[in-house]
DNA sequence: CGATGACTTGACTTCGCTCAAAGACAGTGG
DNA sequence: CCACTGTCTTTGAGCGAAGTCAAGTCATCG
């Protein structure tokens, strides 16, 4: 039934200087020095954040809450990997993101979520009150400036997320996949991709069947692009090909 | 070459009461009375972002500005209909996303917008230089709040389309978008859905080719579900059987 | 060591894509 | 006012890729 405590899947936030906690990572809207995502909140704002909010730790295949459900608490993650997905009418099970350590969910809809959130693998959370937090907003304007901040960054994620699905390939969808793990990955120099979720996860995030992905990640292996490493890691082996395929959009 | 000023395709907003400019709408993420977008902005709040803003008239297929160019300004749009789309390195175009009146665009990533914004009917635009705005938040929170409600529920949106794009039956994902029109539609209580865009959009939205665009309407006129009224109408035939295809997700 | 869930593989079907060519519409200019 | 022209749209034929169904294997855990 459920994995005990045996999971060793990390998933991110494992680096070696832990960040102090919670934070929140995005690359912001207006112009910046970086290109790549920056902390959003200052010391002052951590501390603000962390005596409002509530340290969950969840098992790995925990649902944190369901769709629907009265919305009472955002959540940012810590470290470990969640899902946000959403069962639809037909029996499919649309995965809208995979969540990694310094992001954020849990803002709703008129008070209900809008998607189901499951634990990957074993989860810390910091969970914030919505009117505490809606509190701090009023009285502390930069603040809610990092929460717009990281709002946009998630919004071109699911536009990328978009683009990913809108490709007719497996194999560059998956590519793609790849390539966002692997920017979550924190010592990405090594050429091994950590793949935290299943294949019937990833097939339900790229709007696949579980068949095909798994044909797509055959024929990557054939054509030496790629290969599993056990069932929750990927090596590179022709890194200009996979750019390539990714790239393609 | 470009129609003039001819077009008479309205697309949203132009309700019996004009609505005071500029206005954001969305549903908002804390629990409340209705279950329908409400208006964001105070009278106040208007005003002073009218005092900052720009008003910009565009006619129709203007483009706004082009993805990776540099963002000075963010929009609202007053009234009218824009598409956003990205160019992909394939030579297809992926539509991110249609906008109304009440809604918001030029979000960027970095100072450099993420995707290129094109009118499709003619437009009026409020827009707000990025570091007034910025400023507007730094002393008013709560304009900042509805600016944060409005991402939110576009991230929402976002999803949504993430959805739609999932399916894998052509008609269906046409249903989905027809309603998605509706909603938009402020005398939506008439038969006919207006439907500003060309099918070349519609394909470029739904991730699929003009041919299965046109099929699908095809074969949703030889069923009796709807029918084409002119190239920007709609009507539907069978409301409930309508509804069953855009509902099995 | 048996059970459960995750994964793999094969055969067949279906649906959308591509290419190609013709038809319909709207704004333009005479 | 009407023919002109470019765009948008429609339709057909053939192909390929992913979906579905059905077995069967592998791995992990009790």
């Amino acid at each position: 039934m459920m994995r005990k405590t045996s999971d060793k899947r990390s998933g991110g936030g494992t680096g070696a200087p832990p960040p102090r906690q919670p934070s929140l990572a995005a690359i912001p809207f207006r112009r910046l020095a970086g290109t790549g995502p920056i902390e959003l909140f200052s010391d002052t704002q951590r501390q603000q954040l962390l005596r409002q909010a509530i340290v969950r730790d969840f098992p790995a295949r925990t649902i944190v809450y369901r769709a629907d459900s009265p919305a009472e608490y955002v959540f940012i993650i810590g470290d470990g990997v969640v899902k946000s997905y959403r069962d639809l009418a037909s029996g499919r099970r649309r995965i809208a993101a995979f969540l990694f350590a310094r992001d954020l969910f849990g803002l709703a809809e008129s008070g209900h979520y809008t998607n189901t959130v499951q634990t990957i693998t074993p989860v810390r959370a910091y969970a914030l009150h919505i009117d505490a937090l809606a509190e701090l907003f009023a009285h502390d304007p930069a603040i809610e400036y990092s929460f717009l901040c990281k709002m946009v960054h998630v919004l071109r994620e699911a536009q990328h997320h978009n683009i990913i699905v809108g490709r007719r390939d497996a194999m560059g969808r998956l590519a793609m996949l790849l390539r966002l793990l692997r920017k979550h990955d924190p010592s990405h120099h090594l050429r091994t991709i950590p793949v935290p979720m299943s294949k019937s996860d990833i097939a339900n995030y790229l709007g696949l069947s579980l068949e095909a992905v798994v044909r797509a990640t055959r024929r990557l292996e054939l054509q030496g692009i790629m290969e599993f490493v056990g069932r929750h890691e990927v090596r590179i082996l022709d890194h200009s090909r996979f750019e390539a395929l990714a790239a393609a959009a």
